[in-house]
DNA sequence: GGACATCTTTACGAAATCTTTATATCGCAA
DNA sequence: TTGCGATATAAAGATTTCGTAAAGATGTCC
């Protein structure tokens, strides 16, 4: 896992170092802008993963850098700011800024905010595809594709075979995979196994007569590659 | 155009009543709890929009309820509370509050910071339109177009459809489409399902014995592509 | 209070899926 | 080659799940 990376715009000094030492010691990556000029710049250049906002900078106010940045920059911007001020807090808020801390904040609660925004930010959209050759398998989608052609396979078909991708060159024994899928008290029934490995083969299978994806493992089980 | 609804878990009959008329001038639709455990049930029975949770309740600790809250509930919860207490707020944000306001709070903040969580938990993403085949959602109008021609859903039909659309190829299950729409305690009515689904394809599907766009995955749930 | 839209519930035929049975095929060793 | 155990395939039941219509319940707006 990578360290997400905080950009840190602020004109004073101590703050950026305070900043810093506090953020690096829980594992983010710092970058410091010491303008909203360079901010833009620096954020432009590799976005990213959250930014922390001084609305008083002396170049730009905080609130324009804020909505310049909102133009294409989607992560969180969390505005700390000196100003105890609804009227500002509330402006920053509808301009797209995800939190509002009023100086001194305490570090804690900064982390904490942090973590929540991130962790919200974090979109679950790309899901894990176990791959294999032809054959993806979307974990999460719950679907299966064969050279980038969807297949339709019914609920238990779709169970085994992503047992199978999941276990990728492993042999697994007729017991467990009748265990995992239709439960304990199905052990013996083999059977079972033979009619459903033999619809799969016939749905992903180029040549279902000689299986290059399940292969069966005569006496034990079925092995996927 | 629906109003979003708040519920307020809160035991102080004053803070209720005082949240109720800010909210509702400002469109909201307001439901009141108050006790942790009827703020469950009510949750439960009927899944707000956003719930405002008052951390300091007589029966169950906030902590607790925000606890079991998260387990079903992925919408934004904003914790009001009279302790400024960094411990309290840092572990309120670690279980998954999404903001935490200290009272006696500003009602103008507290309403921007309203707005910004609902906003944020639409996952209006980049486009606030999720466009899919001829068929179109706008997630912030509440409208849907087929072909550009309006269609006139019921507020259940567009909050089923809008749900297909934010997750689109994806396979959703009957109980995670139903703890979404109805709430927590109908996951096992699938035949609210089948019956609004059928209405759905009525209205969006060219041919609505052979749907194109809401597909049924059999004893799973039910796909939108 | 009544008209209307919407949601909930019930009933039943249709469709999809799973289970079971029967039969065919394969690999291997005697 | 023949026989055996294990595997594969096909197809007929059995069962579950789905779709649809329609009646009843509920809520809302004037």
């Amino acid at each position: 896992m990578n360290k997400a990376e905080i950009l840190i715009i602020d004109d004073e000094p101590q703050i950026r170092k305070l900043l810093q030492i506090n953020l690096e010691s829980n594992d983010y990556k710092v970058i410091q802008a010491s303008s909203g000029k360079e901010g833009l710049i620096l954020s432009a250049s590799h976005p990213p993963d959250l930014i922390l906002l001084d609305i008083g900078l002396p170049d730009k106010s905080g609130h324009e850098i804020l909505h310049e940045l909102r133009e294409w920059y989607n992560k969180p911007i969390i505005i700390l700011s000196v100003q105890d001020n609804e009227t500002d807090i509330v402006s920053a808020l509808d301009h797209g800024a995800t939190d509002y801390l009023t100086k001194p904040f305490r570090t804690g609660e900064l982390l904490a905010r942090i973590r929540s925004a991130i962790g919200r930010s974090q979109n679950t959209e790309n899901s894990p595809i176990v791959s294999c050759g032809d054959i993806e398998v979307d974990l999460v989608a719950r679907t299966v594709k064969r050279k980038n052609e969807a297949i339709k396979l019914t609920s238990t078909e779709y169970n085994l075979l992503a047992l199978f991708a999941k276990n990728e060159g492993k042999v697994l024994t007729h017991q467990y995979l009748l265990k995992e899928i239709w439960g304990y008290s199905y052990q013996t029934e083999t059977q079972y196994l033979r009619v459903f490995v033999g619809t799969l083969r016939k749905k992903i299978e180029e040549n279902p007569n000689n299986p290059q994806h399940i292969i069966t493992e005569s006496g034990v089980g079925y092995r996927f590659q």
